[in-house]
DNA sequence: ATAGGGTTAG
């Protein structure tokens, strides 16, 4: 009688310490002593015992006692199934679901909102959609929990739209700060900046005097690196630093990649020198930093620092090691480095290392030993095809049509197995390739073979993006496409007068670009008769996004920034330099995959990019 | 007792 009171009493304590168990040890030992009590096999015990194997990450012994149940309800279902999706197992959730419909046990929302969290992790919409429907049938979509975690996974699966009903579609009151910080790193994910940057305009007025949590603000830090938003970014820093979330490791990486996204590389640094012990994550970030902006030596001792610290390089810490030593022509480097990295850090060289070795030794003018290394390379599927077209463009600058042709031919094969209905990175990788070959002929004085290329592209349809460029003032994001200056709106005039001015002011100094009207068809940028008329015919995004922000930007109020979608053109980077020496300002100009910083007639990037 | 967000790449 005694010894039964004493475990009656027990058995709370024991369940205690299971909710407070995250190692595996006092899980076991717990287990052993509820066992001796014969008190490990009620529901709620064992439901205790299969949360606790699972926060240890022991799921195998969290499904050995959930075999051993002879009743099970929605909690063993769930917790079970929560343990797999957290080891990565969505599969298995699947499979557990399908098994619980059978057994009789009906789902809650706990149920959906963890079988919609292992659809993200499948990135299956498929699923997701099955998992939407069975939740608006008994009514738990309406659950919070569920439909935040249903945006997450539309989020996922690339369908912003579906992820953006699923929300709207909760009453206002029922939106918690974690659901607007989910819709919000949707769009940061998908590479939407601006709908993000909206949309956390939206929480600030209408989210109920919620405080913006980390999760969100990095969000939001994140979509301001993407499309360059530094005033935006700027200033969520400074919530940052009131609301006290610097020193979040995750926010200090999102701080750190937008600085350096918005041609901040100081400021990326003095973030980055504040990080206690920083990992992997910031070091690979500031070592891409300094590549974008050329720095290949600040790079290379970022990246001893780092291993001598006993910091692991994981892949991406090495491409942008060598992206750096590509920008900064430190070519015997790189290749040292992709020859060792297996044997010294135990990283093996991916078709992306190879793409980044065949590019820095193409920059260089060595493109023999660029296409021997592409033939070595042996890589497969899609990532081949990155390398040839990198390869094609060195070709290009250095003028080597016969390379050129071969790289070429690598890159066609591509194009005849692609669909070209919808835009993909890919078949933009295909269309900008195109468009380098036809260049190289007409480089070369073969103008026919030019045009074939050209009109082979208008009769299957291949395009590529229209190239813009767009400048931040005032908070306000201006776009520019080829030949059209009406974003300037009623300033348009002035700033077709100003880059007539600065062309003779060019002329004079032997510019012989081209700023506007019969310019090459350099690709980057398609004609702009089909975009309306141009009122400053073929005048690249970049040159009248400068010449808006030279006359709206006062000159004490410091560097004008630009970003462009796609690379700079070479023209428009000669006169950058000369315009830079004839107003007396520096500019910044954020490319597809680097910066230049220009100031006194000259780039940062000493030409070499 | 079970559930929902965030960072590095070309």
């Amino acid at each position: 009688m005694a010894a039964t009171s004493a475990a009656a009493m027990a058995i709370p304590l024991l369940i205690n310490l299971l909710r407070g168990a995250y190692d595996l040890a006092s899980v076991t030992t717990t287990h052993a002593k509820l066992l001796k009590l014969g008190a490990a096999s009620s529901v709620a015990s064992s439901n205790h015992l299969l949360v606790a194997y699972c926060r240890c990450g022991s799921i195998a012994l969290a499904h050995h006692v959930f075999d051993g149940m002879l009743d099970r309800n929605v909690v063993s279902w769930t917790a079970l199934m929560s343990g797999y999706a957290s080891a990565g197992q969505p599969s298995a959730v699947f499979a557990l679901l399908r098994t619980m419909a059978r057994s009789g046990v009906p789902p809650n929302a706990f149920t959906f909102s963890t079988a919609a969290s292992a659809c993200a992790l499948l990135a299956n919409a498929g699923l997701g959609r099955q998992v939407h429907a069975r939740a608006e049938v008994s009514g738990d979509a309406r659950d919070n929990f569920v439909a935040t975690a249903l945006v997450g996974m539309y989020g996922k699966a690339c369908r912003v739209g579906d992820a953006r009903a699923v929300f709207d579609a909760m009453p206002a009151t029922a939106r918690s700060a974690v659901s607007w910080g989910s819709m919000l790193s949707v769009y940061a994910q998908n590479a939407l900046g601006h709908d993000a940057i909206q949309l956390f305009t939206e929480f600030r007025t209408n989210g109920q005097d919620m405080a913006p949590n980390h999760f969100m603000l990095s969000s939001v830090v994140n979509a301001c690196a993407g499309v360059g938003r530094l005033s935006i970014g700027k200033c969520v820093h400074g919530m940052i630093l009131r609301l006290g979330h610097e020193d979040n490791d995750v926010i200090a990486v999102a701080l750190l990649d937008m600085y350096s996204k918005c041609g901040c590389y100081e400021y990326s640094k003095m973030v980055f020198d504040r990080i206690k012990q920083p990992s992997v994550i910031p070091y690979t970030s500031i070592i891409v930093a300094t590549a974008k902006y050329g720095l290949g030596r600040t790079a290379l001792s970022l990246f001893s620092e780092m291993v001598d610290r006993g910091v692991q390089p994981i892949s991406v810490t090495l491409i942008g090691v060598l992206h750096a030593c590509s920008h900064s022509g430190l070519v015997d480097a790189g290749l040292q480095l992709l020859r060792s990295m297996r044997s010294k850090y135990s990283v093996a060289p991916c078709a992306s290392h190879y793409t980044c070795a065949v590019d820095m030794l193409g920059r260089a003018g060595r493109l023999e030993a660029a296409f021997e290394l592409a033939n070595e390379a042996r890589v497969e599927g899609n990532d081949d095809l990155m390398l040839w077209s990198s390869l094609l463009s060195a070709c290009r600058n250095h003028k080597r049509l016969d390379l050129a042709t071969m790289a070429g031919e690598k890159v066609s094969e591509f194009s005849t197995a692609m669909a070209w209905e919808k835009v993909s990175e890919l078949s933009q990788e295909v269309a900008g390739a195109l468009v380098v070959m036809s260049n190289t002929y007409d480089s070369a004085g073969q103008a026919d073979e030019a045009a074939a290329v050209r009109s082979d592209m208008r009769r299957r349809g291949i395009r590529k993006v229209p190239g813009c460029s767009w400048i931040e003032i005032k908070d306000v994001a201006y776009t520019f496409y080829v030949g059209e200056v009406s974003p300037a709106g009623e300033r348009a005039g002035e700033v077709m007068l100003l880059l007539d001015e600065l062309e003779c002011k060019m002329r004079e100094k032997g510019y012989k670009g081209r700023l506007g009207s019969d310019r090459v068809f350099d690709g980057y940028e398609e004609d702009g008769d089909e975009r309306g008329k141009g009122v400053m015919v073929g005048v690249h995004s970049e040159m009248l996004a400068l010449g808006f922000g030279l006359l709206v930007i006062p000159k004490g109020m410091g560097i004008i920034r630009v970003m462009k979608n796609l690379r700079m053109c070479y023209d428009c980077h000669e006169a950058f330099k000369l315009i830079s020496a004839i107003v007396e300002r520096e500019f910044v100009v954020r490319d597809l995959n680097r910066f230049h910083h220009f100031r006194m007639g000259s780039c940062s990037c000493n030409d070499y990019w």
